[in-house]
DNA sequence: GGTGCGATTGCA
DNA sequence: GCAATCGCACCA
């Protein structure tokens, strides 16, 4: 069963911890559907997380952030990685969640973002992609029980002062895809 | 119009 | 430990 537009119509916080087991699908132009468990996501918040790409405001680049939950942001860190985010919350919120890690059906898993959006081909043309179209979108999964979700602060945001250590970083326990800390 | 750097990764 | 590599945020 696919996620439906409600889901990401809620505190960003809440569709991240969420998101944990579900599944990432994407359908390649030649019509293969990639299918993934998510297993590590971060939740960026809007005004006043110094993380965050919109803490600065509307900007071209982050822009996508501003519109309504359920659709993908997408961009192109370092000059070669693509990072993959769900847009969540009302327009103009600008929150989202940075999809870190999955694992798929098979055993085979990506670990990291750049790998993620690599393993999946996504790239920046699916900026802005519905999460409820025919190009990608997440499924139900399974999901993980409270028991098995560990919060832990974000990666590589230390420029972002006491906002780099809230706990805004959500993985499914001891899996193998999910570094410590 | 010029400049500095990043929500990372892979290799020495 | 550090280079790769470029879109874009920010300043002039």
């Amino acid at each position: 069963m696919r996620l439906e537009k409600p889901f990401y119509l809620r505190d960003v916080r809440d569709v991240a911890r969420d998101l944990l087991g579900r599944e990432l699908c994407r359908r390649l132009p030649g019509g293969v559907v990639l299918r993934g468990r998510l297993v590590e996501v971060e939740a960026y918040l809007g005004a006043g997380d110094r993380a965050s790409h919109s803490f600065r405001g509307l900007t071209p680049r982050n822009a996508p952030m501003f519109e309504e939950g359920g659709i993908a942001y997408v961009y192109l860190v370092y000059g070669m990685h693509h990072c993959l985010n769900v847009v969540t919350s009302s327009r103009g919120d600008a929150c989202a969640v940075l999809l870190r890690a999955a694992e798929s059906p098979n055993g085979v898993s990506a670990s990291g973002p750049g790998r993620l959006t690599r393993a999946f081909s996504v790239d920046r043309s699916l900026d802005r992609a519905s999460l409820l179209g025919p190009d990608l979108w997440l499924e139900e999964g399974e999901p993980i029980p409270d028991s098995a979700v560990r919060r832990t602060a974000r990666i590589g945001v230390d420029y972002a002062g006491a906002w780099s250590r809230r706990k805004l970083r959500f993985v499914v326990a001891r899996h193998p895809a999910v570094s410590a800390r």
